[in-house]
DNA sequence: GTTTAGGCAATTTTT
DNA sequence: TTGCCTAAAC
């Protein structure tokens, strides 16, 4: 044990650290040493006689768990951190949950419903109850159901509930209710629980079994909360259950860093902490170690601009640091090469390595043009946040075997590998078998075990009993021996591997080799033996439960690979780079036009900002393009709000992209000539151009695109693009009357540049996508 | 029952 | 642009 951890607090974090009994706020602004004062602070406590298996502490993803056991290990020594309750809410619970559950009636090996499981089952309930999924949109569906349980209410509630029924009745979606009472009920006859439940469930394990409760209460003795202010009501009861008896909680965040509302976190749980909890000590963190002055200043300035926070100022000793540069691109793929560029420029000048990158963007989506730009760069790269390993259509389908050998009532598993590969049993089939399931109360599994009393034809029953044998001897063959090797008879067995194997593609090689992994992953799994001390079964049951829980950024070794690190800026929370590339800062982007409705999501959107700028330790830039690609169309968008709020002085704006910097304003056309302004527009108001940017602190309404006012005329109805030529007068639907200037690209994809005056000069228009007019 | 072609809509963040 | 769904062909 390294005795003088103390020493290399400050003051203040010290004062969190010694705090030992009671309940503990600490507000934790960014780069404030937040997490080495958890891991110092539970170091601690075990070095005042607290003994490893009495805490808990949670986090939000499995790396900053991972993070903080490894860091406690350091600092303790020896193998005491193993004993530690370490994890994320959702891992943490589930492996309680798995010696619990059968108490509600789910099988200990219950399956975990990832969100497409989840979906794919509120879309059949949807299709059952005949209902429209054009308007009834599972996503939409589930997202309700979600935030209904991460509020704690059950499906009962959600019905009885006036204002939520009135909001119901007022989109036309009144039968939601039923769906989420459908719906809970047919994941519990699966024998499965979604992401939700498993809160929602513990909650209810908690508040049906006072000896549970009690159980864990006197387990727990020493609880402890990271990122306190992205907590929802689910998480926020729980934990209060947990810490009645001896209130001993400390909980850590920032409230300017709370960005998950949409998953139903609320900021209010760490502004009333105060409040539920006698004499909570407070202690703030506000000396940041992170950040120039500048990149500091800067993010404190833009956060202001939000109400109602915790009041505290963050500062730091660290150098004045460059400005912030601001640059503008024509297109989304300037802006990508740009950064490209630069990386590489920067690289050669200050000897910057590859992983000292990072670019962080808003969406997803906007990962392509800087993919293409740094594989043409050749500058190694990896993105965070794509389709986890385990979410891969080949992985899924296989590892829907392991869940029907471990959970027979796992239906959605079922469905998924009852004709994979195609063994003659087909929609007709599996139609008839869901209705008598549902109707004959039977599970899908039951069902098809007793498929013999149902009167299905004598091919389709053989099918049928050949499958329902060969799961049979996948389960009593995991009787006697380990999963890896079922693992391989299934394969076998399946014909799957050997049919990956003959696909020559390059997808289908891709597809084998993911299936080898998975199979290496199953046999590291469950054959590496215990550790002393460790509390992980090593199951095939508790291997399903596992990876379900395992996002994208949980695999590979981030750490030792030399790779620019592209993500989005929720997925950098927590995280901090040498230099930062914070892009897309345009209006309907950043903020995002879907969270610009209330200014509780135009200041969530701000504190995403604020995290964004709060990532980079010493230099950052900030880009954004004139237009960009969306759905195979241009679109221009204004400038973000969020950079008239950056003080000018900050701000260096001459580090222009490459070639770039002559899109100054455009020309009006419609001013003097009214042939084609038939739709009699006004400028956008609050337009503005680059050289404006930062010039008004105080900008009024905006309107979220620059793509001109117009409106179409009356009729408008797309010609066949075969007909075009160069020189046509032509209207689009958006761009308004323009001139075919030119035509190239192949026959069958023929690419026009049209000149439109009145959207700020010449677009390339795919003729197959873009709808346009001829004006004769 | 299986495969493929073509039409159509999508537009955020994630354990 | 993609990915999903339906309809028609095999």
């Amino acid at each position: 044990m390294n005795a003088n951890y103390l020493d290399e607090l400050n003051d203040r974090q010290r004062e969190a650290v010694s705090h030992i009994n009671g309940p503990l706020m600490i507000v934790a602004g960014a780069g404030s040493g937040k997490t080495k004062v958890l891991t110092t602070r539970i170091a601690h406590l075990m070095n005042n006689g607290v003994d490893a298996f009495n805490i808990l502490a949670l986090t939000f993803t499995n790396k900053a768990a991972r993070e903080m056991k490894e860091r406690i290990e350091r600092i303790l020594g020896g193998h005491e951190a193993r004993n530690l309750y370490i994890g994320t809410f959702h891992s943490v619970f589930a492996r309680l949950l798995r010696t619990d559950a059968p108490k509600m009636g789910y099988p200990n090996d219950f399956t975990i419903y990832d969100a497409d499981d989840a979906k794919s089952v509120v879309k059949t309930i949807i299709n059952e109850l005949n209902l429209d999924d054009k308007h009834y949109k599972p996503n939409l569906v589930y997202n309700r159901i979600s935030a209904a349980k991460n509020s704690l209410m059950s499906p009962q509630e959600y019905q009885h509930d006036y204002y939520i029924q009135q909001e119901d009745q007022r989109s036309g979606r009144p039968m939601i209710g039923k769906i989420y009472d459908m719906y809970a009920k047919r994941c519990f006859k699966n024998g499965a629980m979604d992401f939700d439940d498993l809160l929602y469930k513990f909650y209810v394990l908690l508040k049906s079994f006072p000896e549970v409760l009690s159980k864990y209460q006197h387990k727990f003795r020493y609880i402890m909360i990271d990122e306190y202010q992205d907590t929802n009501p689910a998480q926020y009861e729980i934990i209060k259950l947990l810490g009645a008896v001896h209130e001993n909680i400390a909980v850590v965040g920032d409230d300017a860093q709370s960005i998950y509302s949409f998953r139903g976190a609320t900021i209010q749980n760490i502004l009333q902490f105060e409040k539920d909890y006698d004499d909570v000590k407070v202690v703030k963190l506000e000396q940041n170690y992170r950040c120039t002055k500048s990149i500091l200043d800067v993010a404190n300035q833009v956060i202001k601009n939000n109400k109602g926070q915790i009041e505290k100022s963050l500062w730091t000793d660290n150098d004045q640091g460059e400005k912030i540069r601001l640059v503008r691109t024509s297109t989304d793929n300037e802006e990508g090469k740009f950064v490209a560029d630069t990386i590489a420029e920067q690289k050669l000048r200050n000897h910057y390595s590859n992983r000292e990158f990072a670019i962080l963007y808003r969406t997803n989506a906007q990962s392509r043009a800087f993919e293409e730009s740094l594989r043409r760069m050749n500058i190694p790269y990896r993105i965070y946040g794509g389709l986890s390993f385990y979410q891969r259509k080949e992985i899924k389908d296989f590892v829907a075997y392991l869940r029907v050998i471990i959970n027979p009532r796992d239906e959605e598993a079922l469905k998924r590998i009852i004709n994979y590969p195609a063994r003659g049993i087909g929609k007709t089939t599996i139609d008839k078998l869901t209705l008598l399931s549902n109707t004959h109360d039977l599970t899908f599994w039951e069902v098809l075990s007793s498929a013999g009393n149902f009167g299905f034809r004598s091919g389709t029953l053989e099918a049928i009993d050949g499958f329902v044998t060969m799961i049979k001897s996948f389960q009593s063959q995991l009787e006697k021996s380990n999963a890896y090797d079922v693992a391989v008879q299934v394969g076998k067995s399946t014909n799957i591997v050997k049919e990956l194997f003959n696909d020559k593609t390059t997808e289908g090689l891709a597809r084998y080799e993911n299936v080898q992994e998975l199979l290496n992953s199953i046999k590291e799994f469950t054959e590496t033996p215990t550790e002393d001390g460790e509390l992980l079964e090593k199951t095939l049951g508790a291997y399903l439960q596992q990876i379900t829980l395992l996002t994208d950024a949980d695999q590979g070794n981030d750490e030792d690979s030399d790779v620019v690190k592209l993500m989005t800026i929720h997925a950098a929370k927590g995280l901090e780079f040498p230099v930062v590339f914070s892009v897309g800062l345009e209006e309907t982007l950043f903020p995002n036009s879907m969270a610009i409705n209330s200014r509780e999501e135009l200041e969530e959107e701000r504190r995403l900002f604020y995290v964004a700028i709060t990532r980079a330790k010493s230099k950052l830039w900030i880009t954004y393009a004139n237009s960009r690609y969306r759905f195979g169309n241009l679109v221009q968008n204004e400038s973000s709000r969020f950079i008239d709020e950056i003080p000018p002085q900050h701000l260096d704006r001459s580090y222009a992209g490459g070639g770039v910097r002559n899109m100054g304003s455009t020309p009006s056309w419609g001013g003097g000539n009214g042939l084609f302004d038939r739709s009699n527009r006004k400028p956008a108001p609050g337009h503005k151009t680059t050289t404006s940017i930062g010039t008004n602190p105080n900008p009024g309404p905006r309107p979220a695109t620059t793509v001109t006012n117009h409106v179409p005329t009356e009729g408008f109805a797309p010609d066949d693009p075969v007909n075009m030529e160069v020189g046509m007068k032509v209207e689009h639907q958006k761009f308004g009357f323009g001139t075919i200037t030119s035509m190239d690209g192949a026959p069958n994809n023929r690419i026009a540049t049209v000149n439109f005056p009145a959207a700020g000069g010449d677009k390339k228009i795919m003729l197959n996508y873009a709808k346009l007019m001829i004006i004769k």
